[in-house]
DNA sequence: TTACGCATTAATGTATACACAAATGGATAC
DNA sequence: GTATCCATTTGTGTATACATTAATGCGTAA
C-alpha cells in the first residue's frame, strides 16, 4: 500500500485516535488490544507507544497498560508558558531575517482566513486558520529543535481546545495581535515582534487556564 | 542485580558511551554490534535508540545503523537561543515563588563551589558547579515540561563542551552573572532574575559558537 | 573505461514464543 | 468481618526467527 512501515502506521493511527477523543484522555490500553485493533503485532506498536511517550501523548506504565495522557489545568499553564517563550523568540527571529514576500503572504493570508472565519462565526475553521499562522510563524523563526518542541507542545493544546474551543470569548483580540506580529516581521522590527506575540499568548494563557480551573477538565 | 529493566541499562550505557566519547559524533552502530557489546538481544537496544533518538542524542538510519547525532555550531546556537529563553523564564518564575532558605542554599553552595573552582583553575569541577547551578535553577521554575526541554538541551551542550572547554576564556564574567540572578531570586525581583539570566545566557551562546565556528567541529 | 542493471548480501522491520513479575482473587486464620 | 498469604492469571520484557528491502559489487555492454 506504501513504502511506509507498521511502526509510522501505528503513530499516526494512534494519533488520529487520540485527537479525535476515540481514545479518551486517562484512558489505558493494552499492547495486545490496540495490536488487535491496528492490525498488526506488538512489536510495531510498542515502538509506536515509545515515540508518542516523548511526545507527551501517552504513559507507558507496565502492567496497566498504555495511559492517554491526561491534560490539566496545571499542564496546560506550563505549556503555555513554553509557548509563550519560544513563540516569541520565533517571532524575534523571523523579524530579524529577510523574507521572500511569499513567505509573508502566508501569514497574510492565514489572519484573513481568521477574518473571514469569525465573521462567519466558524470557530472550527478559525482554529485551523490559528494553527496554520503559528506554524508559520515558528517555521520563519528557523530554528528546527524550537519548531519540533513547539509542535509538541501545540499538539497538546489542541487537545484542549477541543472542549474549550466553544466556551471561550470570541478571539477578536486575537486577530488584531495577529496583524501587529505580522506587521511587525515585515517592519523587520524584531522586538515589537516579540513582545507583541508574548502578551498575545500570555492574555491566551490566561484566558484558557482559567476556563480549564473553572469547569475542572482534569481528564482533558 | 537490580529491578532495572535492559532498556533503562541500554539507555544508560549508551547515553555514558555518547557522553565519555566513546561512541563519537558522526559515528554509525548496527543495532546487532550494539546489541552484542552490551550483552543483550536487539530488541531492548531498539527501544533505547527510539528513545534516544527523541532526546536527539542519536538519528535512526535504516539500514545504516544508529548514527550518534554530530553536533554542529548551527546546532549549538539554536540550542541556545532555546536555553536562553526557557531557564530565563524559569529565573523569573523562581523569584516569584516563595523559598526555603535550604532550596536557595543549594543555589547558593553551587556558586561558592564555582568560585572555588576558578581560584583553583579546576575547570571541570567549575563546569560541573555550573551545570548544578543551572539544574537546580529550572528546577525552582516548577515547570516539569520546561525542566525537561531545558535538560535535553543542557545534554547536547554538555557533549560540546567537552570539546570547548578548555579553549573558552576563563568564565569570571559566568560567576557574578550567577551571583545576581541568586540575588534577584532571593530578593522576589522576577524581572532582573530573567533580564540577567537571559543576557547571561545570551553571551555564552555568542562565545561558544564563535569558537565552535572558528574550529569548524563539525562533528562536535 | 564508464555506466547501467541485476544478483547477492546484509540489516532492518515484524511476528512470535516464552520467561518473569506484578496484580488479582480466594482461602485461611484471627 | 477483616487481614494476610498464596496460587493463579495475565501483561510485559526479551529473545529469536523470519520476511523484506535497501545497499553493494560484479558482470556486461557501450
Amino acid at each position: 500500500m506504501g513504502a511506509t512501515t507498521n511502526v509510522e502506521r501505528a503513530v499516526s493511527a494512534l494519533r488520529r485516535m487520540i485527537f479525535s477523543g476515540e481514545l479518551p484522555p486517562g484512558s489505558d490500553h493494552l499492547e495486545t488490544e490496540l495490536a488487535d485493533t491496528l492490525g498488526m503485532s506488538r512489536t510495531p506498536v510498542r515502538e509506536a507507544a515509545l515515540i508518542l511517550q516523548a511526545q507527551g501523548l501517552v504513559e507507558l506504565r507496565p502492567r496497566r497498560g498504555i495511559r492517554i495522557a491526561p491534560v490539566s489545568a496545571a499542564d496546560m499553564a506550563e505549556i503555555y508558558d513554553i509557548l509563550t517563550e519560544l513563540e516569541s523568540l520565533a517571532a524575534a527571529r523571523a523579524a530579524e531575517a529577510e523574507y521572500s514576500k511569499a513567505d509573508l503572504d502566508t501569514l497574510a493570508s492565514a489572519i484573513k482566513d481568521m477574518d473571514s472565519a469569525l465573521a462567519a462565526d466558524d470557530l472550527r475553521a478559525w482554529a485551523e486558520a490559528d494553527d496554520r499562522f503559528h506554524r508559520e510563524l515558528v517555521r520563519l523563526g528557523r530554528n528546527a529543535r524550537l519548531s519540533m518542541v513547539v509542535s509538541v507542545m501545540r499538539d497538546q493544546v489542541r487537545r484542549a481546545r477541543a472542549t474549550t474551543l466553544y466556551m471561550r470569548p470570541k478571539p477578536t483580540q486575537s486577530n488584531e495581535d495577529h496583524r501587529k506580529v505580522y506587521q511587525a516581521i515585515a517592519n523587520r522590527d524584531p522586538t515589537t515582534a516579540h513582545d507583541v506575540h508574548r502578551a498575545h499568548r500570555q492574555a491566551a494563557r490566561d484566558m484558557l487556564v482559567a476556563l480549564l480551573d473553572k469547569h475542572q477538565f482534569y481528564g482533558l
